[in-house]
DNA sequence: ACGTGTGAACCGATTCACAGCA
DNA sequence: TGCTGTGAATCGGTTCACACGT
């Protein structure tokens, strides 16, 4: 029933999350059981890739039947690792941070931000969102005292380098970057790049070769 | 000097972006000639990837010197599109949408956001970051005047999908969607999606894996 | 000698085909 | 019979090894 098959495609761990919101929504509409074709009927994922991705971790569902929404929900979170309330630093309440500061999507997936860096001393102490804004010099204190791992990064890209490896030395381990640059950092750091222009390009230049 | 190979990778058009970023800051730094190895230093990409990459498209190096910068980048520009300005619009004009219309990484890669739309009426007729804030109900009017074929999606997630088909009526054949949702649209409508909740999660993930 | 360009080998991920259980 | 779970076949993409031009 559990067969915790060691390697485990990058891939596999992205398409969890979607799983998590399908499963979430058929709940809403009080589904208790869901097969495989249930769960991904609104996405662009086969039943089959599903029940596959699904065998790496175990056999959660039931032959014949389906699964049940309310325990795999629980099992792909705890899978996951948003189990439980991750808190989370932002670095750079400029526009786009501020922006994720009242982001919605978060607390569905028991992400919690905690504190809010900026370098620019007019902000600092203000309150954004409810958030008060700290001095980025005190980025290694709050980061420790609030035994923070995870940080979304929206500075400006002249500084992402610089506070990201600044983020690294205070322990932590996962970052979200919205700069456009590729960071360099110790790798037992992960980076995940949000890039809207290179999205952009990637769509346009499918765009061009489908007209040909 | 040429092949022009059918079929191309998926992932050489989102890292042909990367490599332009890369160019462009060695032309900054008024180096005429770069090799792969330069070009590729500072990103996760290895200098034979980026041959290889190119090589679908043609051969642009000079073998034992290198790539002429500024040539090599309009080839690129060229092999993505990107080689004209580009007009986009962007619909929703919430904290995340207004965040993006004053996104300065834009101009660089020829995007140009030409309209902004939004359902508030509060906010129609309104200027935001130099734009004119446009009612959703005159979408396609306004797309069809200006010949619009791309999109940036900033809408709450309730109403993403009604707003996506809508453009896509419209005329709109690339979408960047930043709702947290699957989108269905016709095939030859070309969507990627930027899901900053299920990045964290990804994130997450590897982080607890490399733990164990 | 140096760095590009590329067929061939390899590797990871998806899809197929079907066995297994309710 | 219906839907899950999975080894085997296949596919797409990356890396290797090396030929080629300057």
């Amino acid at each position: 029933m559990r067969p915790l098959k060691r390697y485990i495609p990058q891939e596999t761990a992205r398409r969890l999350s979607l799983y998590l919101r399908s499963l979430k929504m058929l709940d809403q509409k009080k589904k208790a059981v869901a097969s495989s074709g249930d769960i991904t009927r609104f996405l662009n994922v086969s039943s089959v890739q599903f029940r596959k991705d699904l065998s790496y971790f175990g056999g959660f569902g039931k032959r014949g039947v389906g699964y049940e929404v309310r325990l795999l929900t629980k099992e792909i979170e705890k899978i996951l690792g948003t189990d439980a309330v991750r808190r989370i630093a932002l670095v750079g309440v400029g526009k786009l941070g501020s922006a994720l500061l009242s982001y919605t999507g978060f607390p569905e997936f028991n992400l919690q931000i905690v504190a809010a860096f900026d370098a620019d001393p007019d902000k600092i102490g203000k309150i954004k969102r409810g958030f008060k804004i700290e001095s980025i010099s005190r980025l290694r204190e709050v980061i420790k005292k609030e035994g923070i791992e995870t940080a979304i990064l929206s500075v400006p890209v002249e500084s992402a380098q610089k506070v990201a490896h600044e983020l690294a030395k205070c322990g932590v381990r996962a970052i979200l970057n919205f700069a456009p640059v590729n960071l360099t950092l110790p790798k037992d750091v992960f980076v995940s790049n949000v890039d809207m222009a290179s999205e952009l390009e990637g769509l346009i230049y499918k765009l061009k070769r489908s007209k040909v």
